[in-house]
DNA sequence: ATACTATTTGCAATTCTGTTGCAAGTGTTT
DNA sequence: AAACACTTGCAACAGAATTGCAAATAGTAT
């Protein structure tokens, strides 16, 4: 879909910096910290917007966050429609030791585990570590 | 095992900061961040101390990360024998909405997961979210 | 028991990450 | 075109983590 309709489907107006940071997400394969969006966009807007277009984002359900054991958080494009009301990225997500990169297995489903009895479970997240297939 | 044997056996020198620390960890069945244990030793130990005192446990594997999907890192005791070489916490985590707590699930393997051609796998992260026994 | 040396610690300074308030600017609707 | 709510940039702030260095200390050798 093309970046001012996700936006405005999304309920979001659609202005310079959103069309900005949604076309950097769309040009990459893995997600992206703020700062790495920073690098691409700090000629053009200001960090602080940049870290409120991801909360809008977020929010609405154009991104969602990518669990990642190292310390900034990481963010990646929703693949199946998202919204304020449901997030559904059930799957699973792939972090490379070798480039860093983190990317969604969008095919691969998180498992459903059983937990012992006095437990509720609401959400899983599965992060698998290795080699990816462009460093193998 | 007591605390000075766990610290020598992984070749670390038997401390005040790293006993301190160490008792800590010992202390909650949880796993604990940087300012939880700041709350509990600030009156003994410098911020930096600790910081480094948890790299150092980190890298001869008395503690492993948990990861979590909030803002600052966890860490818990290692169940198994684990060294710098080594690491072996290949269990689920659960984190508690109520409480904000996280715990090892000691007993829940993570399950192998089958990933398309060409990635290769060293370790897997589960973590599951939802309401805790003792808040249930 | 003492001396020696490498490791560890505390402190101050610094960097990096993320948030907030507010005035100016912009997008959308009418 | 006008109105209004939403968005942005800037400056200030708060919190998390790292670094350099001098002083203190653990473990070992004497
Ligand atoms: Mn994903
Ligand atoms: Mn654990
Ligand atoms: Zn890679
Ligand atoms: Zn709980």
């Amino acid at each position: 879909m093309d970046t001012e309709n996700i936006l405005s489907e999304h309920g979001l107006r659609n202005t310079e910096a959103r069309h900005g940071v949604l076309d950097v997400f769309k040009k990459y394969d893995y997600a992206l910290s703020h700062s790495d969006l920073e690098k691409e966009l700090q000629k053009y807007f200001d960090r602080v917007t940049i870290y409120r277009t991801i909360h809008a984002f977020l929010d609405k359900g154009i991104i969602h966050k990518v669990i990642d054991d190292s310390e900034s958080a990481k963010y990646a494009l929703c693949a199946d429609e998202c919204s304020s009301d449901r997030h559904h990225d059930n799957h699973a997500h792939f972090k490379c030791t070798k480039c860093g990169n983190s990317e969604c297995l969008n095919h691969v489903q998180v498992p459903n585990i059983n937990l012992p009895s006095g437990y509720l479970v609401s959400e899983s997240n599965l992060l698998i570590e290795g080699v990816c297939k462009s460093c193998n």
